[in-house]
DNA sequence: CTGTTAGCGCATTCAA
DNA sequence: TTGAATGCGCTAACAG
């Protein structure tokens, strides 16, 4: 491999000086920068970024722990991250839970062990020692779609009036008795969710009891269960929300197997977007979408700003306002 | 921070003998072992990645390139890949070219100069620099899906049976006038694809003339263009094949939009799968699906194999039979 | 503007 | 079984 000392001894100068005209040309007398380029072009040199992190304490290094590669919303969440994230300089290591606390835990031991610079942190739903150790560890980080500590930085979209925006449409639609399929209460966004459902049927006066609101798991599968036991119940209701992308589409499922006319008996709503083929469907789905890219995005120029003002200002949340897509 | 030292004055021993408690164990009398263990304990230490690094020449780190993060095959992949991967100690740092070979070359530079261990390569389209660059540097590597070099390993499906399987189910269902999106002839898949369907309708005595097959793009975009220039024609083919998975996306959208009832009045089949909610098209439409978990699996253990097994033994080709999935 | 020196944290000789 | 010494490749004082 060839070193700062073979360019050295090419280039006839020492090794800081070749340090130098890497790290801050401005630093180098012209001629000798030329000759040092001339043998860095010569020998293909490129500095080690090991034996850099090592000296520099930093690894130009980004943890992205995410819980599922497969939800549309978080890949493009993560395509923001990505582009303003290597813009900067930085390499992105993208990690996925599969929603499991312990994972999660192994990676963020093993980041922290890579001596990462900062972390992209969107915890699984039982997330329990990220928060404590992140704190203790005091490394910046930004939280992104699921905001369960005060002491962080946060970017997120507004829950409330995303749900807002599904129940109105539902409204204006003439559908009055609407259920909702509703995220997990241990996690702050089903919880978010729930709540805003129900205090807009309330507002709406809209039927509201106790089988308004079923709580599910945020997955394709437990979408699927919960729409199946929904539509056994008579009558229908009129309208049904999923509380996200994945349960909307196993709620999807269900309905079809129930031969039901969608929406014509039976209209379904969804928050979050369902990816490139969601305007495939046939009819169309009407869902609020989150501005991803732009969450990501932000996300990561939060976290440059952390990684860079070594001071600690108080957390910072940024909320976006989730749209309407009705179809 | 803590390192070895802090350790090894905890514990009284040498710095040596701490690093052989963490690396080799038995190497260290039980009785200090302990010692060092509760040190480690108390003090939380964990060991530096990027010292060892440094010091063993290894970073127990696995570059994987792919063009599209948002392509539901590539994901599955890189699924496959993590999972066996991180199993073996190895963190994967995933980067997304969006199909440019300039990205593909900054990624491969900036892995290299991270000095990753061996590297998984969907390479993009116009893919110049990697090959010879990979060659050069004796890096362990394993191309998947693209086989554009016969001196690396590869793992792949196999283009031709897959092409088959879609060809005899339209020939079954009485589909006679067919036409495909092809890919692009200048990637090996698109080549191998296109081929194999004139051949097949040669083999199957169906009319082939120019304008059987088209050549796309395998983006969701060329597939709607091409499909809508297609519909133009008349009569319409009485099915439509379409190369890759996106593409498949766009061209169902220009049937629909065409207000052709599929799949009665014109079938299309395409050749990969469409991810979580392809399922929910309605009707759902025919395809062929390629093992990408194991696909991705399996190149990671080629690869594991590569970087152990410090030989070069010739390239291999691992060749897996996709499978029809008829709706 | 340039060279000398030292050390980041660790693993690995070589002796003991 | 353990310790002392060395160097991985680089950057950052500090002198000159």
């Amino acid at each position: 491999m060839v070193t700062v000392y073979d360019v050295a001894r090419l280039a006839k100068v020492s090794s800081a000086t070749v340090s130098r005209a890497v790290n801050n040309p401005e630093a180098v007398s012209d001629e000798t920068l030329a000759r040092i380029n001339k043998a860095i072009g010569k020998l293909g040199y490129a500095p080690n970024r090991i034996a850099q992190s090592l000296k520099t304490r930093s690894s130009a290094t980004v943890g992205v722990i995410i819980p599922d590669i497969t939800n549309p919303f978080l890949v493009k969440v993560v395509k923001g991250v990505e582009k303003t994230l290597s813009a900067a300089g930085y390499t992105p290591i993208l990690c996925d839970t599969e929603e499991s606390p312990e994972k999660e835990e192994r990676y963020l031991h093993d980041l922290l062990a890579r001596r990462i610079d900062g972390l992209v942190l969107v915890p699984a739903m039982d997330s329990q020692v990220a928060v404590p150790l992140l704190k203790k560890r005091g490394l910046p980080t930004v939280f992104v779609d699921r905001f369960i500590s005060p002491d962080f930085d946060c970017v997120k979209s507004n829950n409330v009036s995303g749900l807002a925006l599904l129940v109105g449409h539902l409204f204006q639609q003439g559908r009055t008795h609407i259920r909702m399929i509703g995220g997990p209460q241990r996690t702050v966004v089903g919880r978010e969710r729930n709540e805003a459902f129900l205090a807009l049927l309330d507002r709406y006066r809209l039927p509201r009891n106790e089988s308004s609101l079923v709580q599910g798991d945020f997955t394709i599968e437990g979408g699927y269960r919960l729409a199946v036991e929904m539509l056994k119940v008579r009558p229908h209701p009129q309208a049904i929300i999923s509380a996200n992308n994945l349960m909307g589409i196993g709620a999807l499922k269900a309905i079809r197997e129930a031969g039901l006319r969608f929406p014509d008996n039976l209209d379904l709503v969804v928050f979050d977007e369902l990816g490139d083929m969601g305007e495939l469907l046939d009819p169309p789905l009407t869902f609020v979408r989150q501005p991803a890219l732009e969450m990501g995005a932000q996300a990561a120029e939060m976290l440059l700003e952390r990684m860079r003002g070594g001071g600690m200002p108080t957390p910072r949340s940024l909320v976006f306002e989730p749209a309407l897509v009705s179809r």
